[in-house]
RNA sequence: GGGGGCGUGGUGUAGCCUGGUUUAACACACCUGCCUGUCACGCAGGAGAUCGCGGGUUCAAAUCCCGUCGCUCCCGCCA
């Protein structure tokens, strides 16, 4: 830190004390001046640990007290020119010509250059010299026109300028470690650091103020459509579903926690037993698992939940409620209704249950043209009860052998055992696989891919779900990292492409063979699967639903079921004993005997809305105060270490290892 | 739990692959002086980095190797 260097800097200003406060020299170059402190007497300064020593501050320099700020930096125009304001807010940026100084003034809502002449006061422009960036400071002045050709039409209000008479610094800072005016790249740990300081970039205040624009279209939304806004609790009781739970230790009962919630599923619920009818929140959620760029630990849902309706009147609802958001924050229409499209059909088309439909590259089974086919690695997947699945790559045709096996790799990292490609010219299919056409299933090959010449097919034989997942992987690597590929696939970046994915399965194989729910074990099964439940309960479609925005899924819901039998059903068919239930959702389970309507509902994650919104790529760039991947907040430091005592009343031992 | 990327003055980067003409370079920021119409102000001067940390190889390590920490992307996980 204080170096020394520029010691003497800080002596010698000439200052007036006209009324004027004077800058105050930043700490680097003021530390070593000595003298007296002629700090002012109010406690404003008290608790400021400043340095001693410092040139002292006027008695002007008492805070904001005397002063009112009469209008933010991003409204004067010029039919304000000639009043009298008085401005507050942030050096954003100071240009000192040698007696004239230009200090840009940043608030919230926009820049106003300040202009500080002696000439017409000796005080603001000695103060002004002696401003850096982002000291907080007051200017009073008179708004003028500024002279012909000096405006700046990149400023809102660059046609006007503050010429001030007196500027008092409210408060000085250190240099900060990186520049708020540029905006540029900084390291995100250095960002969350100092989160107060990269907050205060425009760009990021821009972000806070989307997001509480959308959390307002929704609130405006849903209030306009009878919806009550209840708070849930957040210490609740654990229920094993999902995943893993953050734990509160109970000090009166010893040796008991309550769980922070993963979702208010149970309470809102419980709610529509209530009588509420139509429930909503915004509400804070917490699952204790590892990180991705738009994963959390804690994240904000909005939770919604109806009675007496069906799927349609709740994706009805859904949609509205996303128009409304996207019209409220980007002034953008969103075409009604939203397309849907099922389960297996997004499966099979793009690899995936949240397609990003903002650019084809479908996926084409193509078992039945190579059935039959002499190609054995192709023959052996069909035999084996498998698929062969394509995409075309237009204009690929020229990709060298290279290129071809990066995205092999790319394939197989997505699960696939191997790829085939196979370059289209005039006269058809060429590479390994050409030998093994006849001119008939070329033919047809090209015709069901939509392919010609110039363009490259590439191929995945195996089992059906894997094999097309792993081309639903590369299609989007392949958009990713072959900038190229973009215009010729109609992937445009700015598009926002919502579908509704419907009637996925009600019930998944576990990884230890047991079955589980895909939703959530309150899921009502489509009615007219409810036959197969007891006999063929992979088969069984849930009346759930997803929405999902470019690829990222923001959402689901799904109709609860609401009467006992069935729900005795599900359980029985997800092997949930009748004492297990009552153990986990006793209190669910009890509430549905006194008259639960016909209810369902959607939870939409919050923070992947607005980073969409936002065009940003992860949900850390849309919450204020984040955690690192490793879960932990630079800014706080937390997690940490308590106090021994409060473990003790907590009733917990630590035990490391 | 696993795989990849990154870590060099305050910030952003180059240098690393191929060890030695590097006294670690550049831009921005910072400090000093000059400068009355700038808005990427300009000009001149200056300070600031033991190259994340530890160990190893070598005559010699920012550079190669091993370990470790931090950030990040992904797989697993996330009803």
């Amino acid at each position: 830190m204080d170096s020394g260097r520029g010691a003497a800097a800080a002596s010698g200003h000439g200052h007036k004390g006209g009324g004027g406060a004077r800058g105050e020299p930043r700490r680097r170059r003021g530390a070593r001046t000595g003298g007296s402190q002629r700090r002012g007497a109010l406690a404003a300064h008290g608790h400021r640990a400043r340095p001693a020593g410092r040139a002292g501050e006027g008695a002007g320099m008492n805070g904001n007290g005397v002063w009112r700020r009469t209008h933010d930096n991003g409204s004067l125009r010029p039919h304000d020119v000639g009043r009298e304001v008085t401005l507050m807010g942030w050096v954003h940026a100071r240009r000192d010509l040698g007696g004239l100084v230009f200090i840009d003034l940043r608030d919230r809502e926009g820049v106003t250059q300040v202009v500080a002449n002696p000439q017409e006061s000796d005080s603001a422009a000695a103060a002004a010299a002696q401003v850096r960036s982002e000291y907080v400071i007051a200017v009073r002045g008179v708004v003028a026109a500024r002279p012909a050709g000096t405006e700046n039409p990149k400023l809102a209000t660059g046609a006007v300028e503050v010429r001030a008479r007196e500027l008092r610094v409210l408060n000085p800072s250190e240099t900060p470690p990186f520049s708020i005016a540029d905006d540029g790249p900084v390291d995100e740990a250095v960002r969350l650091k100092y989160r107060y300081l990269d907050l205060r970039r425009p760009s990021m205040l821009h972000r806070l103020r989307l997001r509480h624009r959308a959390a307002k279209a929704i609130r405006d939304f849903l209030s306009a459509e009878g919806f009550l806004e209840v708070e849930t609790p957040m210490l609740i009781k654990s229920t094993p579903e999902g995943a893993r739970d953050f734990l509160v230790p109970s000090r009166l009962q010893a040796g008991k926690f309550y769980v922070l919630p993963q979702s208010p599923q149970l309470f809102k619920q419980i709610l529509m037993v209530a009588g509420v009818e139509r429930y909503f929140q915004i509400v804070r959620c917490f699952r204790d698992e590892d990180l991705r760029a738009d994963r959390q630990p804690e994240f904000t849902q909005v939770d919604i939940e109806m009675s007496f309706v069906d799927r349609d009147d709740v994706l009805s609802l859904g949609e509205r409620m996303i128009a409304s958001v996207v019209r409220e924050t980007l002034g953008r229409d969103v075409a009604l209704p939203l397309p849907q499209l099922t389960y297996a059909e997004a499966m099979a088309r793009y690899g995936t249950d949240k397609p990003d439909l903002r650019f084809g590259m479908e996926i084409h089974d193509c078992s039945a043209t190579f059935r039959g086919s002499q190609f054995q690695i192709f023959a052996q997947a069909l035999a084996a009860g498998g698929v062969v699945c394509g995409i075309r790559v237009p204009g690929a045709a020229g990709y060298s052998r290279r290129e071809i096996q990066e995205l092999e790799a790319l394939a197989k990292a997505a699960g696939a055992a191997g790829l085939v490609a196979a370059p289209l010219d005039p006269a058809g299919v060429r590479g390994p696989l050409a030998k093994h056409l006849s001119a008939a299933t070329d033919r047809e090959l090209r015709e069901r891919c939509g392919a010609g010449a110039g363009d490259l097919l590439l191929f995945v034989a195996g089992p059906a779900p894997a094999a097309s997942a792993a081309l639903g992987r590369l299609r989007l690597d392949l958009v990713r990292l072959r900038p190229e590929l973009r215009d010729r696939v109609g992937f445009d970046r700015a598009r926002l492409s919502l579908v509704w994915v419907v009637e996925f399965p009600l019930f998944e194989r576990a990884a230890d063979g047991a079955l589980g729910a895909v939703h959530h074990p309150f899921t009502a099964p489509l009615d007219e699967d409810l036959g197969a439940l007891d006999t063929q309960p992979l088969s069984v479609r849930a009346n759930s639903y997803d929405l999902v925005l470019n690829g990222v899924e923001l959402g689901g819901g799904s109709i609860r079921i609401h009467r006992h039998d069935l729900q005795q059903r599900v359980f029985a068919a997800l092997g949930i004993s009748p004492g297990v239930a009552r153990e986990r959702f006793g209190f669910l389970l009890d509430a549905f005997q006194y008259g639960a309507p016909p209810h369902g509902g959607i939870a939409l994650g919050f923070d992947r809305m607005v980073m969409l919104l936002a065009g940003d790529e992860s949900i850390r760039e849309v919450i204020a105060f984040p955690k690192t991947q490793s879960a932990t907040d630079l800014m706080t430091g937390a997690p940490s270490e308590v106090d021994p005592a409060a473990l003790e009343e907590a009733h917990i031992r630590v035990r490391l290892d």
